[in-house]
DNA sequence: AAGAAAAACCTGTCTGACAGGTTCAGGGGG
DNA sequence: CCCCCTGAACCTGTCAGACAGGTTTTTCTT
């Protein structure tokens, strides 16, 4: 790929070429087409060569669930980079963002006030809405990096959520999304990192307060 | 893996018994765990059965050098995601290091500057520093990080030291990084982060004098 | 009981085969 | 002349069986 300045969508010799050009067989042209697969670096559907791929945070995610399953890496630890690496990505959304990733960021805030019965819906917000953040940062590897802790937030948001018991708790919570919204579509970087200090303030004690170790 | 609960060095069962259980053949089952190999969740050695793997950079870096290669990563983006990261770094390794750590990262600093005309040991050196400082703030998934971009930093710092012509900006160079290492020794947050905020201005600038864009 | 030899087990790689999905050139119809 | 269709060529996914090494476990010997 490297030495044919391949591109993303650009397609790579059939495994039979492979095989024969490198002189083995195709299994092992396949085992090697299957871990740059797992990585991301090529995509892979039958029928179809295979083609450069665009970076996606797949192979990160299934990474760091399993750092976490195997207690390799631990939720804290999880949150101390998310608030690290999303205080500076609302600064650089601030200062980025188009005025359609405004638009839609706030839309988003805005749906989420309307979905405060339903969490699962509120946690496909909530999820969406960092990584619109991340994009509007301008950065793709932050994009990556919040891609990669989907997983595992998705099976720890509810525990936070259940932990907000009382209403104002959970307004709260909501109200800081459209804070940060507004704050990053005004293009107000010292405002937005404040709401998202506060977000993540108030997401560790919720998580603490579970019982999360 | 998870339903078995199973831990880093544990071993998996073998391809023959997974691929009777499985109902497939033997390579399929090795596919999966070439995929599995790729992504450093298990690891592979002739003879011997899979064993799960500790977290490592290995296939993250691949992913990252794969972004920059396909012009879908920049080198200054990358930049900002270590000064980002490498601030909080050092932040939590002032706060967090054992004695040990700090007499190690003094040591690395101290050798950095017996190495001021060996330019391949010095990058060594300087990835050396940085991914102990890294691990020095007890934080696995900067560790992670930092590691991953290794391979990238490989191929630019001679870039960057190249253009630092003058022997007082090459001076200044190893310099800032005693200074890191004395603050982090110190256990003074506010003057580490400092010294690396100094040590990306004067990086970033050296990669842009070199028309890095 | 310790150590060496043998057996059992495992991975790495190859060949050949077949069931589908995909591409693309060329022919037929509008 | 253009468009659509179709069939051949190509390609991937999966399987069975085979064999060369490396590793682990068992067994036997001293």
């Amino acid at each position: 790929m490297r030495t044919n300045d391949l591109m993303p969508g650009d397609r790579l010799p059939s495994e039979a070429v492979l095989s024969k050009e490198l002189k083995v067989s195709r299994a092992t042209v396949r085992e090697a087409f299957q871990s740059l697969a797992a990585m991301r670096i090529i995509e892979l559907s039958t029928g179809k060569r295979a083609t450069v791929a665009q970076i996606d945070h797949g192979a990160l995610s299934v990474m760091i669930e399993h750092g976490v399953h195997t207690d390799q890496i631990n939720i804290q630890q999880i949150y101390d980079v998310r608030r690290t690496i999303e205080t500076r990505i609302v600064t650089l959304a601030s200062i980025r963002r188009t005025d359609g990733q405004a638009t839609e960021i706030l839309a988003l805030a805005t749906e989420m006030q309307s979905n405060m019965d339903n969490p699962a819906r509120l946690l496909e917000n909530d999820l969406k809405f960092h990584m619109l953040l991340a994009r509007a940062s301008g950065n793709p590897v932050y994009l990556l990096i919040i891609g990669a802790f989907q997983a595992i937030t998705r099976q720890t948001w509810p525990i936070g959520w259940k932990s907000r018991t009382t209403q104002s708790s959970r307004d709260l919570m909501v109200a800081t999304h459209l804070e940060i919204a507004r704050a990053v579509a005004a293009g107000d970087p010292q405002a937005a990192i404040e709401s998202m200090s506060l977000h993540f303030d108030e997401s560790v004690r919720a998580l603490l307060t579970a019982g999360m170790s």
